[in-house]
RNA sequence: GGAGGGCUCGCCUAGUGGCCGAUGGCGGCGGUCUUGAAAACCGCUAGGGGUGGUGACACUCCUCGUGGGUUCGAAUCCCACGCCCUCCGCCA
């Protein structure tokens, strides 16, 4: 939810964001219409209902005719103070609704326009000559790393078992992922995956990804797409002391329906119902949000120089940023069975707006609770085994290891076919 | 699955129809005292909304888990729901 006060001061600005994602400007005039009937209708309430407090006070001390006459009026009174609440909550319904319809403001400098109007900021590392690649499913079925077969048979298709070298390989990135985190001063979080449906709905992961999402129906409970999730909720409705950023590393396993994805990335672990990840979340001063957007996106950028894989680094386009992003950028790596990129990690500022909706806070000098700014980003997660099996991978199905990964793998620094 | 108990301002707690937005303690903040600290004493210490003002601020309304009901009037009475906790059983 975007800060009222503010559409109210600078309707253009919110129009101008609306034009950039290619939505509706109506939407704008909605809230707009949306809060002025709210504010009139609670001037209408609290009139009537000040009137009611001060005929009351004088109740206990009437009496005779005086106390008849006060009791028929206040009657009357309480039957219009009644209606004049039902009035406001009906606005406040409808306020909130138009409040949750409008997205967030977009960052200035973030892309206009949709999906492919994405801007390439840079690309990094070396692309590996590989002339004909085999791709991540091949070598990781050789290696004995991945098995999708059996991963269809126990529970469907888009599901694997990660066996030997790939669990080791997965277990190996997190804990890289993690020991980065910390080193950087997060704090590290294993969160509950099934959260309640104001979790979800506070995130807003029920809006226009409801359909991504696993509901446990018997027990009302949401499986987590992210650890984005519990983390943002984490706080919900606390004041907290943002003179730091206060930063989380959540370890997760993320649960994604893809539904609407028939037939898309099939093949291996590209696009999968489960997957486990480690996520950076922030909480700070909205002021302080650009910058520590910049630096998670350096410190996703760092974990993939320790994986040694080329990517580029790309600004999402206003029209791709979901609702409560104000700028993301996503790092994607080279994968060379496809002959390009892929994404693999994605950073997002969403300011005030995730924040507000779950009511987290800090006290500003003043002393006063204002809207704290959330961001999260990507520190590792299993789709990355993609890039790094197939960029590493050499003409005998063999699979050099990044320095980095090799403490977890018993030290090897080539990962050799099976049998 | 069964049976109970509870939800009040950061924490604990008082409050059974108007004088309660709410008592007291703890914690926190500020001050007095002290060379400094402790102790003692004094003061402050929930959030949200609306209106007015450039502003410090002023006035006002809402909030005692949530929603409804009774009543001229509800933290207090009634109903429903939610959440938390305890015990028993079962499973791990």
């Amino acid at each position: 939810m975007i800060d009222l006060r503010l559409l109210r001061d600078d309707p253009d600005a919110a129009r101008a964001s609306q034009r950039a994602r290619g939505e509706s400007e109506e939407a704008v005039d909605q809230l707009l219409r949306a809060d002025e009937a709210r504010r009139a209708a609670v001037q209408r309430f609290e009139a009537l209902r000040a009137e009611q407090k001060r005929l009351g006070k004088q109740m206990p001390k009437a009496s005779g005719a005086e106390k008849a006459e006060l009791l028929a009026r206040t009657k009357e009174l309480a039957a219009e103070v009644k209606a004049a609440e039902t009035a406001v909550t009906e606005a406040e319904t409808a306020l909130r609704l138009a409040h949750l319809a409008l997205p967030n403001l977009i960052e200035e400098g973030a892309p206009h326009g949709g999906e492919d109007d994405y801007v390439v900021l840079r690309e990094v590392g070396e692309r590996p000559e590989i002339p004909e690649p085999k791709d991540h499913l091949e070598l990781g079925e050789r290696l004995r790393a991945i098995d999708v077969e059996r991963g269809a048979k126990v529970s469907g298709s888009r599901f694997y078992y990660l066996t030997g070298v790939g669990a080791q390989l997965q277990l190996g990135l997190l804990q890289l992922a993690i020991s980065q985190a910390v080193e950087y001063g997060f704090t590290p979080v294993i969160p509950p995956v099934l959260v309640k449906p104001e979790s979800m709905e506070g995130t807003g992961f029920l809006g226009a990804h409801a359909s991504e999402v696993y509901r446990l129906e018997a027990d009302d409970l949401f499986l987590v797409g992210t650890s984005e999730v519990p983390l943002a909720a984490y706080h919900a409705g606390e004041i907290l002391d943002l003179d730091q950023p206060i930063r989380y590393a959540g370890w997760s396993s993320c649960f994604r329906r893809e539904a609407g994805s028939y037939g898309k990335d099939v093949r291996g672990i590209l696009r999968v119902h489960q997957f486990d990840k480690v996520e950076m979340f922030s909480f700070c001063r909205p002021e302080q949000a650009h910058d520590e957007h910049l630096r998670l996106l350096a410190w996703e950028e760092e974990m993939l120089a320790k994986v040694e894989i080329p990517y580029r680094v790309i600004d999402v386009a206003a029209g791709d940023l979901g609702s409560s992003a104000a700028r993301k950028y996503d790092c994607e790596a080279w994968v060379p069975s496809q002959g390009r990129y892929r994404e693999v990690t994605s950073t997002s500022n969403c300011t005030t707006f995730q924040a507000r909706r779950l009511n987290i806070r800090y006290r500003d000098e003043t002393g006063r609770p204002q809207v704290a700014a959330t961001l999260n980003g990507t520190l590792a997660t299993t789709r990355w085994l993609i890039p790094i099996l197939e960029n590493h991978q050499q003409p005998d199905g063999s699979v050099r290891v990044p320095k980095a990964l090799q403490p977890y793998v018993g030290g090897r620094d080539v990962l050799n076919t099976v049998r």
